[in-house]
RNA sequence: GCGCCCGUAGCUCAGUCGGAUAGAGCGGGGGCCUCCUAAGCCCCAGGCCGCCGGUUCGAUUCCGGCCGGGCGCGCCA
């Protein structure tokens, strides 16, 4: 696997490499090496970084794990100028003192990969279609589904550093029966209009935005729809108020900077008779039986609790009839391996889908789907409830207009995605300095400071041009001044990032990257607070803006991956 | 009732493919700006990591059971 460079990735080299040599010295049993973690230890007095190596090898070598470790940095091949010292402690740790050497190599290195930082080649080119936020065109975004598009999008962009190739769909479910209850409930506010009152539809739509729609009808077509054809205006009523809300989503989308290549309607698998042929030949298959008028997909063959209808009995196909249709489609399109994000209220649709590709004969393990749980939102200390159908819940819009774009898209991605999150209204709203994301945005808009102010500085007229560090001069920069506490550090995170971002992505875990930036703003913050930048010593001066020029490229690649901007000013 | 997810500081959450003294923000208490942005830094208080048992040299992490919460269990999505 291969990382971008950095202290980490060299030192997992090393102690592979090293296990190698024990193993055919015959110091150890040649025993395939596991996975082990080179991870900064939770105490500074415990060194860099620590390896847990011996003792995840003390199993299948059945050594202990000390004597391991022992042997272990026996075989290290590790110049001086890179580990100062090494220690074997606790149960087995080995424990790395890294010499600012390797720090400083680091930092020259981050410059150059610049906004290419941390980026690998674990994907190989793979395709890669993440299907995420699909919610129906039959209202407003929530905030809910601002969870689903922060978490898809950030789990794009991670794959894409990895060297996936990635593309954004959104399916749009553009027929059936919630846009029927759509369109009826159009109807009712159109009929109201013209003093003709009806009963309001079952399952019909209450919100405002059903009103707004039909008295845009109104202002264009005039009464001409109170006299037409029932199925003409309700067709008419559907469309138009699909097309609607759906231009309403994708504004709201693009506001949020999340960006799709495609907006695949289910409607389109069916006109193409894409539907009908997956039934026919899951029929083909045995998978398929016609039991009370309906048609039947037998997916408790396939683990699911019980059978599925594909067909009603009125001849209507069910959402699920086109659902697996659409993921053959994926297939059929080339893409390696999906990725759909869905909400927690659709856990119990997944045995069927995968259930309906199996029985298909593909291989259900390239569709992997993240489930999240829902967002509770919190007002005055009361849960605020969420329905489309009553028309009662804050818009995806409404949030973005209170918090602004990056507090939303951060707070979304702070919290793991599998855990139930409460979204303080309150607090995001009235107190949303207090909200962690400008403490991250301020460490970089404090470096930006420091290298306008530069300008008026000896040496940094030498080194910074236009706010920016003169990339041809930096290698010159030697940083061999840079050994306070608080710039070791500082350089240990930035060197962090390409492990952060492997980790994260290959486990779809985009909170990783919050936490990640939170700590890196950190070690800024206290070495800002100790170490003043623009000074005396002219050598000491550009070290100091080289390492700036460092964190602020692992913060803006932080931040960007987030979806979150990195301010010059605050 | 069955299935999936979750239970860590007063609140919101990290950490856990088993490891060394469990962390952050907010809230509470106390300090720090003649100096590159105090949206910052430092210190203090605050935890049977839901409960019980099992596996292990070692469990907040894995397994089982219980308790508590969320979601699902439609010819709705």
């Amino acid at each position: 696997m291969t990382v971008a460079a950095g202290i980490r990735a060299g030192l997992r080299q090393a102690i592979h490499d090293a296990a190698l040599r024990v193993q055919a010295a015959g110091d150890l049993p040649a025993v395939a090496v596991p996975t082990f973690e080179v991870e900064p230890p939770r105490h500074r007095s415990h060194g860099d970084l620590a390896t847990n190596a011996a003792m995840v090898l003390a199993q299948p070598a059945r050594a202990n794990p000390r004597k391991i470790a022992e042997v272990l940095v026996r075989h290290l091949a590790l110049p001086a100028d890179r580990v100062t010292r090494t220690e074997i402690a606790g149960p087995g740790f080995i424990n790395f003192f890294i010499a600012p050497d390797w720090f400083h190599a680091s930092m020259q290195e981050v410059i150059r990969a610049g906004g290419a930082y941390g980026q690998c080649d674990v994907g190989r080119g793979r395709r890669v279609l993440v299907e995420f936020v699909s919610a129906n065109p039959t209202g407003p975004l929530h905030v809910g589904t601002g969870r689903n598009a922060a978490v898809g999008e950030a789990v794009a962009r991670l794959l894409e550093k990895l060297d996936y190739a990635v593309s954004r769909e959104y399916y749009v479910n553009d027929c059936g029966t919630q846009v029927d209850a759509l369109g009826r409930s159009v109807e009712w506010h159109y009929f109201q209009h013209f003093g003709r009152p009806l009963p309001f539809p079952e399952d019909g739509y209450r919100g405002q935005y059903v009103a707004d729609i039909a008295a845009r009808i109104v202002a264009g077509d005039g009464p001409r729809w109170v006299e037409a054809p029932a199925e003409a205006r309700q067709a008419h009523f559907q469309d138009f108020a699909v097309r609607a809300i759906l231009e309403d989503i994708q504004g709201t989308l693009r506001d949020f900077g999340v960006p799709f290549d495609r907006w695949f309607g289910e409607r389109t698998l069916h006109e193409s008779g894409k539907v009908a042929e997956v039934i026919a030949r899951l029929r083909d298959l045995g998978h398929v039986y016609d039991q009370d008028r309906a048609v039947w997909f037998r997916s408790t063959a396939f683990g699911d609790d019980k059978d599925r209808v594909l067909v009603r009995s009125t001849g209507q196909p069910t959402y699920f009839a086109a659902d697996v249709p659409y993921h053959v489609d994926k297939f059929e399109r080339g893409f390696d391996h999906l990725i759909d994000v869905w909400g927690v209220d659709h856990q119990g649709d997944i045995a069927r889908v995968k259930g309906g590709l199996q029985a298909l004969g593909y291989d259900s393990s390239r569709l992997e789907i993240l489930i999240h749980q829902h967002v509770r939102l919190r007002e005055g200390g009361e849960i605020v409830r969420m329905s489309k159908r009553t028309g009662e819940f804050v818009t995806l819009r409404e949030l973005l207009e209170a918090v602004g774009r990056d507090a939303a898209r951060y707070f979304f991605l702070m919290t793991h995605y599998a855990n139930p999150m409460d979204f303080d209204l309150d607090l995001a709203v009235r107190s949303s300095q207090e909200n962690p994301v400008y403490y991250v945005q301020y460490a970089h808009a404090r470096i930006a400071s420091i290298l306008r102010e530069a300008a008026g500085h000896p040496v940094g007229q030498q080194l910074v041009r236009e706010g920016r560090i003169d990339q041809a001069r930096v290698a010159a920069v030697g940083l061999s001044a840079l050994t306070h506490e608080a710039e070791l550090a500082l350089m240990a995170r930035v060197d962090d990032l390409p492990e952060v971002i492997l980790k994260a992505g290959l486990r779809r875990e985009p909170h990783r990257v919050c936490t990640y930036a939170q700590d890196l703003a950190e070690a800024f913050h206290v070495f800002y607070t100790q170490c003043r930048v623009l000074g005396e010593d002219a050598g000491l001066t550009a070290a100091r803006l080289v390492l700036l020029e460092a964190a602020r490229t692992a913060l803006r690649v932080a931040l960007g991956l987030a979806g979150v901007a990195a301010p010059e000013r605050m």
